[in-house]
RNA sequence: CGCGGGAUGGAGCAGUCUGGAAGCUCGUCGGGCUCAUAACCCGAAGGUCGUAGGUUCAAAUCCUACUCCCGCAACCA
């Protein structure tokens, strides 16, 4: 019989840094799925990989001082440490600096250009450079890259671009006929009504602001534009050639049936790659699943804060499979799932120490305490059996159906129903009271027997999930591993069997106050590697710190300030900026001129209390609109750890006017 | 009228598409049990499902208006 195929792809992780865990929950589930997919059957690869080129990584290989291959490298290898420190069973770790990935990207790009998808033209616009995108006037957010924030910079550049209209309709078609292919579906009419229904725009597939990137055969200033660079490893990863057949691979893997990617690149994966493959006469892939993120729930991650969490730094202190165990079980299907020290530290003492290693531990300790670790069905069947029998039986077809609509977390809860059921079963058939009886001895090795089998069933089930644990219980049983068809069968393990004499705990229960202390040495490491001194990290974090360090910027020439200009300015009228949340537009008062100054300080100052002060003022920055409001100056404030201001005013009483030098 | 997400017992969430007895996990309290990692089993308390209207025999769910929260950008999966 031959064994169906199974390709799928996780996103290609971007090397501008260590991946956080967020980005490490997307392999696990990805992994979880693979590893039940084989389970099941299918004939798996698995491809996964980094995404590698592109302006931003210039310049963070510029900024470490290294070349971005050099950069690249270190972190992309890093990247596969923690993917495999996190036990993921990947077939293949592309990187888009492979050699032969850079090829095949050339090909498919002289190709389409020769057959008129792609047509060079240019692009005009303000850019964000961070973001490497260009904006329109309208999309700008305060003036700034509505995606980061930043500034923005006019600039006019020659570019590629890819005549995405011409495949449109056809997409529509596509999505229309194959209510699957988004997931989860309500991610379809986001795409259909923000995107395809309005007409697509071309989109822009070269850059010449930047060389860090695969060079375009025939017009070499150009390199490829990250889209065209990334999404083609999907095929290129198992042996597409443009110019021929491709591999064997190639052509017994392709279409994809899987690629999972985090919902705010669904887009990119919906419309823009069906496109290319269709520009390249190729089948789409079967399903896309933008899965939810995972979110710190004590607020934003931030590396200046030191409150990142890491897989690696999890794992130090809760062991890979809770890790695992954690982003699989607590991330719903649709919405943003949440991770904290404390939710961790619940979700181990709960389910994994408390329901499953205790369980395991008891049935055990049972075992060798009363028949000397040989586990022998008794023959001795009571109405309760059934019950217990018939949740074994049940439960891997209820996994299955969960993880067939990718509902991974669902899954993992089926399967501790069991667990959870034999705990009742214990209570329910109290062995230590059929000990004391010298006639039940054949009914005590039969409850023995019925748990023993449920476990095994049970963490045969684990092993898509928590492929170490599984490993561990069922050698501590001495069972063998089922495959879900003989999940089927009930009784499969071999009565006489011994189990092991020294159960080892499988989870200690963790104390929440240790855990948080190693937290916080995790968190003062960080802002270590973060460049703060290693005194500030020590009074940072207590309440009463009264001081805080801030990154150092260059040293500046006296040139440089005297270019500067501060004066004392008097607010004579206030009023919040309507379209903006967080604006203040005051009228200054300085000297004798009145200038208008829009100040980001709404959250932290009124109007009114605005009105009559006199405060220190950057009289000569350029005047810039935010928010659709012209601003010809800037308030200066003094900002603290958690962002409170504070206006500077002369110490003294000082005329409006009055320069500061 | 900027965009997006959200509001369900103390905490974290499901249920909302396709109206039909408010559910899960944790925590709390009471009880049971002692094989086990102070664990396990049973029971209880605790909710005007953000507010106000509307549709309906019936609304957490559909419609309208409003309030409040959160993010708007990192390490972007």
């Amino acid at each position: 019989m031959n064994k169906p195929k199974f390709y799928m792809t996780t996103a290609i992780a971007y090397t501008s840094g260590k991946p956080h865990i967020g980005n490490t929950y997307e392999i696990v589930l990805a992994d979880s799925i693979a590893r039940f997919r084989r389970e099941q059957g299918y004939d798996v690869f698995f491809q996964t990989g980094t995404d590698e080129h592109g302006q931003k990584i210039e310049l963070k290989a510029q900024e470490a001082g290294v070349t971005p291959k050099e950069f690249v490298d270190g972190v992309s290898g890093e990247i596969k440490r923690i993917w495999d420190l996190m036990n993921t069973s990947y077939d293949k770790f592309i990187r888009t600096t492979d050699e032969d990935h850079e090829k095949q990207v050339q090909k498919i790009f002289k190709k389409l250009y020769d057959q008129g998808d792609i047509y060079k033209s240019s692009y005009e616009g303000l850019y964000c450079t961070p973001c490497e995108s260009f904006w329109t006037e309208s999309q700008l957010v305060d003036g700034k890259c509505p995606d980061c924030g930043r500034e923005v910079k006019p600039a006019k550049e020659e570019a590629y671009f890819f005549r995405m209209s011409k495949y449109a309709d056809r997409l529509i078609e596509h999505i229309n006929t194959h209510p699957e292919f988004i997931q989860p579906v309500s991610r379809k009419n986001e795409m259909m009504n923000n995107f395809l229904l309005p007409g697509l725009q071309d989109l822009c597939v070269s850059r010449t602001s930047f060389q860090w990137g695969i060079p375009v055969t025939f017009d070499p200033r150009h390199v490829t534009y990250v889209w065209l660079d990334a999404l083609t490893n999907y095929i290129t990863g198992i042996g597409y050639d443009c110019d021929g057949e491709g591999t064997e691979q190639f052509r017994k893997n392709w279409p994809a049936e899987l690629h999972l990617i985090g919902k705010d690149i669904i887009r990119f994966h919906t419309i823009y790659w069906p496109i290319f493959l269709m520009a390249l006469d190729l089948p789409l892939p079967k399903q896309v699943f933008g899965h939810p993120w995972l979110l710190q729930g004590d607020g934003k991650m931030s590396k200046s804060k030191g409150n990142v969490l890491y897989a690696d730094d999890l794992a130090d202190v809760f062991g890979v499979d809770a890790v695992r165990y954690f982003v699989l079980h607590e991330m719903p299907f649709e919405n943003d799932g949440v991770i904290s020290w404390e939710l961790m530290v619940e979700r181990l003492n709960s389910d994994l120490a408390n329901t499953l290693g205790n369980l395991v531990n008891r049935t055990i300790s049972m075992t060798n305490k009363y028949f000397g670790g040989i586990v022998r069905d008794g023959g001795v069947a009571e109405p309760v059996d059934e019950e217990l029998k018939a949740v074994a039986l049940a439960v891997p077809e209820h996994a299955a159906k969960k993880m067939d609509d990718l509902r991974v977390a669902d899954a993992i809860s089926e399967i501790f129903t069991l667990f959870k059921r034999c705990n009742k079963y214990i209570d329910e058939t109290m062995p230590w009271a059929l000990a004391k009886d010298e006639t039940k001895q054949d009914r005590l090795a039969t409850v023995l027997y019925h748990l023993t089998e449920c476990i095994a069933i049970g963490a045969s089930l684990l092993e898509s999930f928590m492929p170490e644990t599984s490993g561990k219980i069922l050698e501590q049983l001495h069972a063998k591993k089922r495959t879900l068809e003989e999940m089927k069968q009930y009784g499969l393990y071999e009565s006489g069997t011994k189990v092991t004499d020294k159960p080892e705990i499988l989870f200690a229960r963790l104390d929440l106050k240790e855990v948080l202390a190693k937290a916080e040495e995790i968190q003062k490491a960080q802002l270590a590697a973060a460049g703060q001194s290693a005194d500030s990290q020590g009074t940072a974090k207590k309440e009463d710190a009264g001081v805080i360090d801030v990154e150092a910027k260059p040293e500046i020439s006296f040139d440089d300030f005297e270019k500067l200009q501060f004066q004392v300015g008097e607010i004579i009228a206030c009023e919040a900026v309507k379209k903006s949340k967080k604006l203040l537009c005051s009228q200054v008062k300085i000297g004798s001129q009145i200038k208008q100054i829009v100040s980001g300080i709404k959250a932290h100052y009124t109007p009114e209390e605005m009105v009559g002060k006199k405060v220190m003022v950057l009289v000569n920055l350029k005047p810039a609109k935010l928010a659709g409001v012209l601003s010809e100056g800037m308030l200066l404030c003094a900002e603290d750890a958690s962002g409170n201001l504070a206006l500077m005013k002369p110490e003294k009483e000082m005329p409006s006017g009055a320069e500061i030098c």
